[in-house]
DNA sequence: TACCGATATGTTTATCTTTGCATAACGGCA
DNA sequence: TGCCGTTATGCAAAGATAAACATATCGGTA
């Protein structure tokens, strides 16, 4: 290694998270609601959903239900009783939220990414 | 307005939260520990950027101790007692660091801005 | 019609985070 | 030397967030 050795590496992760809130901020639309609908879509279940992603019910519930509130339309339709006990899947609009979320998070995810060994280089100078 | 009114507005807002931490994830920075550092700068006292940012100075203490032991040196360079009680201001790397964070906060600013706007157009469709 | 499994929702617990309080050390200055 | 204001740090109290628990509803199917 160089003469400078390794003594000033900057061995740190550059993190971020995305939400969407009203303008007051209030009600969010967390990534976790996006995991949510991704798994509603692959399951046809809110249950297998959360659980799927470690969350509870109630919360996958609650957090499904402010998102919806938010956008003042449906993300799902659910049944209830039935041969299944139930089901959950994806309105028209939640698949085209789905979509251009991940095309937003494909984005952004480049730009933090170039963010931030543009900041390690910065301070490893 | 036109045809199709306003009715399928995307009435929300794209938020983001950026943080470094180690590659374990638990120690963090935040963006809360960089307003310290620039209340640090401004006012010369912890307690008094602390108060600025509109954190306990408990929290405040502890949330740079953690950066600190995160990246592996001093943020700060502190005094006790003396004229004024004590003081504390910047070391070079953290104003380096400050430099670096400002200018990657910028660079993403923009890219969340252009993201949204893409977000928006295509939930408007 | 009784049962099953999922949605729906209120209520209570547990967990995690932040604040608040107490106390000590420090070093100029009156 | 005693006072002041700030750093330093442990510990208990308070607040916020999520999990757990308890029911109720619904509609196929055995």
């Amino acid at each position: 290694m160089g003469k400078r050795g390794k003594s000033n590496r900057f061995n740190v992760f550059l993190n971020y998270k995305l939400w969407l809130s009203s303008m007051s901020g209030d009600g969010i639309i967390s990534e976790e609601v996006y995991t949510l609908l991704n798994g509603i879509r692959d399951k046809g279940s809110l249950k297998a959903a959360a659980e799927d992603a470690g969350i509870s019910y109630r919360k996958a519930w609650g957090d499904l239900k402010q998102a919806e509130s938010l956008l003042g339309y449906d993300l799902t339709e659910k049944t209830r009783g039935g041969k299944k006990g139930g089901h959950s899947e994806l309105t028209p609009a939640a698949k085209k939220l789905l979509e251009a979320y991940a095309a937003l998070q494909e984005k952004l995810d480049d730009a933090v990414e170039e963010a931030y060994l543009e900041l390690k280089k910065k301070m490893e100078n």
